[in-house]
DNA sequence: CAATCGTCCTGCGGGC
DNA sequence: TGCCCGCAGGACGATT
């Protein structure tokens, strides 16, 4: 399940191995439902790739743009070959220069939606999405935090329009990097403890980044087909006993997402 | 305002 | 052994 640090390395990759290529013919495998736009509108030469919050955004040279959300089990697989599709591709794009691009999806929960460029921006305004946590200061992180004084911790960091990019992974990672219970109200949280919970997401995220996201589960890979590197280094999400001090870790459903964490290490 | 629940979907694991 | 139920999980909308 993709989310920030696996979203933004399908975005790298992709930058590099599509950007400029045009689009010459767009399939559609029993996905009707999750494509949105003009199909035609699609056929283009790609000029960008961005990453806000978990979504990818394509801009096209011809006035249009397209967003790709992966959702739980939606892959970007390139393939510079042919190749054949397998039972979950649901997006085949086929390039001027014969190389593929497939968006695999299982689940069907993913979509695609076609728009004008200069819509973008008001769909993304629309969606409410909080900021980027790499680009915020512990200082902006601080002051929203105290706007939301009763929630939860771990709910809220997952909350997309409070902060963008963050899911069930990430959340529970850096509320165990920071030693903080997922269930502490904010109210409750130290200035100590906000500056390092705010620490342990920049540094949960970067890490991950640079080890190309984590592939727990086996749905997320990378446009290259492989998986990412940084499940070795998750400490409490589906693991059976903490890192630090081998307690066996508690599971709890918080908000309806299972929720790992150490009763020691995490107060 | 916060929390929970149902919804979308399908593979898989547990229980009987 | 085989089948069926129910869970996982991002995000949204409806309800408590």
């Amino acid at each position: 399940m993709p989310e920030l640090p696996e979203v933004e390395t399908i975005k790298d990759q992709l930058s590099k191995k599509i950007r400029g290529k045009i689009i010459k013919d767009l399939q559609v495998i029993d996905y009707q439902k999750n494509v949105q736009g003009r199909v035609k509108d699609i056929l283009a030469r790609i000029t960008d790739i961005k990453r806000r919050a978990k979504l990818l955004i394509f801009h096209l040279a011809n006035r249009c743009s397209f967003l790709i959300h992966l959702k739980l089990t939606g892959q970007l697989v390139y393939h510079e070959k042919p190749k054949e599709i397998s039972p979950s591709t649901k997006i085949v794009f086929t390039f001027q220069d014969g190389s593929r691009l497939f968006f695999n999806d299982f689940r069907k929960f993913g979509f695609l939606k076609i728009m004008e460029t200069r819509e973008v921006e008001s769909y993304l305004k629309k969606e409410g999405y909080g900021p980027e946590p790499l680009e915020l200061s512990s200082e902006e992180f601080k002051r929203l935090l105290t706007g939301k004084p009763k929630a939860r911790i771990k709910p809220l960091l997952m909350d997309q329009t409070f902060l963008a990019g963050l899911g069930n992974i990430y959340a529970q990672e850096a509320c165990f990097l920071a030693g903080i219970l997922p269930t502490r109200i904010i109210s409750s949280l130290s200035e100590e403890e906000i500056k390092k919970l705010y620490q342990a997401i920049q540094k949960i995220l970067s890490e991950s980044i640079r080890h190309q996201g984590t592939s727990f589960d086996t749905t997320y890979v990378t446009p290259e087909n492989k998986p990412g590197g940084f499940d070795a280094y998750l400490k409490v999400y589906h693991q059976e006993k903490c890192s630090s001090c081998h307690t066996k870790l508690k599971i709890i459903s918080l908000g309806g997402r299972s929720t790992y964490y150490c009763p020691k290490c995490q107060k």
